[in-house]
DNA sequence: TGCCCCCTGCAG
DNA sequence: CTGCAGGGGGCA
């Protein structure tokens, strides 16, 4: 589920957390889901959260924990409860709006801190992972190392948009957006949102995209990116942020699940379409 | 460059 | 019941 907005969302917060905590147990109820031997990092101490991309990274001494929530995948932390009051989703059932009780069916990974508060890595999908890898070994893996530039990096430029784009003249811009060798970090909703505040249609082929409509579609990933953000990301069905918080982003979004709803800027009912077999979003009148 | 697949669950 | 879902690796 979460792109770029979404995950950057939870290091903000997570790294408030649990930064100086020590790591004092890691229990793993899906193998599948941690690669590694977590007996590497119990007892170290956390010292950075990081995010590259839609991966997370938690660093120890001379050991990262890699995480990628792929479509499904949630990062929770709990505080101790006898230090702390519990948290409104510590409340109660599940529901659209609240998380519910820790851990619940989809917990994969329990981390325990040295202080008593937890962090469950949940993932009803099973797609998302956590690998433990060497601090030296991240930068240089290949899951890191083929990823396309930062896109809300200052010296991410709609010239260096153009010419990563380029790479792959006979794909559809959506597509393109998508393919993480090329910019990193933007998935199926805010490349659905760029195109719209680009007004190119997501199907046209990156070939016959003028110099304008690279800026513009700069302007466009910039703006939806940091626009989320602000609203706390995307909760379609199961991100919630690292407090169990949703997102409302949607509910200001211009295209993305908004099928026969009006366009925001001319009323025409917003079309859906399959590009590359993902759902796309645009309006027919305003994106050309 | 385009499918199939990894899984689970929800909406239609 | 079928189809669809914030991702992306592997393979032809």
């Amino acid at each position: 589920m979460p792109e770029l907005p979404e995950v950057e969302i939870i290091r903000l917060g997570l790294s408030k957390k649990i930064t100086g905590l020590t790591i004092k147990k890691i229990e793993i109820l899906n193998q599948k889901s941690f690669q590694g031997d977590p007996s590497k990092v119990t007892g170290s101490k956390i010292i950075k959260v990081w995010r590259r991309a839609k991966m997370l990274g938690i660093d120890s001494t001379g050991m990262t924990l890699l995480f990628h929530l792929k479509m499904s995948g949630q990062i929770i932390f709990t505080p101790n409860p006898r230090i702390l009051s519990p948290k409104p989703f510590l409340g109660g059932h599940p529901t659209k709006d609240m998380l519910g009780e820790m851990p619940n069916k989809s917990t994969r990974v329990i981390f325990e801190f040295g202080d008593g508060s937890k962090l469950y890595f949940n993932d009803q999908r099973k797609f998302g992972w956590i690998r433990l890898v060497t601090s030296t070994e991240v930068t240089s893996h290949k899951l890191i190392s083929s990823l396309g530039p930062e896109p809300l990096e200052k010296t991410f430029t709609s010239e260096l948009l153009e010419s990563q784009l380029k790479r792959r003249k006979n794909t559809a811009v959506k597509v393109a957006l998508l393919d993480q060798q090329l910019i990193s970090g933007i998935g199926n909703i805010y490349a659905c949102e760029a195109c719209f505040i680009a007004g190119i249609n997501p199907q046209k082929l990156v070939k016959d995209l003028k110099t304008q409509e690279f800026q513009k579609l700069l302007i466009g990933i910039k703006e939806s990116l940091l626009k989320s953000i602000k609203y706390g990301g995307s909760s379609k069905q199961h991100y919630f942020n690292e407090s169990g918080e949703k997102g409302y982003f949607l509910e200001v979004a211009n295209v993305y699940a908004r099928k026969g709803e009006p366009c925001r800027n001319c009323q025409t009912p917003i079309v859906k379409i399959k590009l590359g077999s993902r759902g796309t979003y645009y309006c027919p009148k305003c994106q050309h």
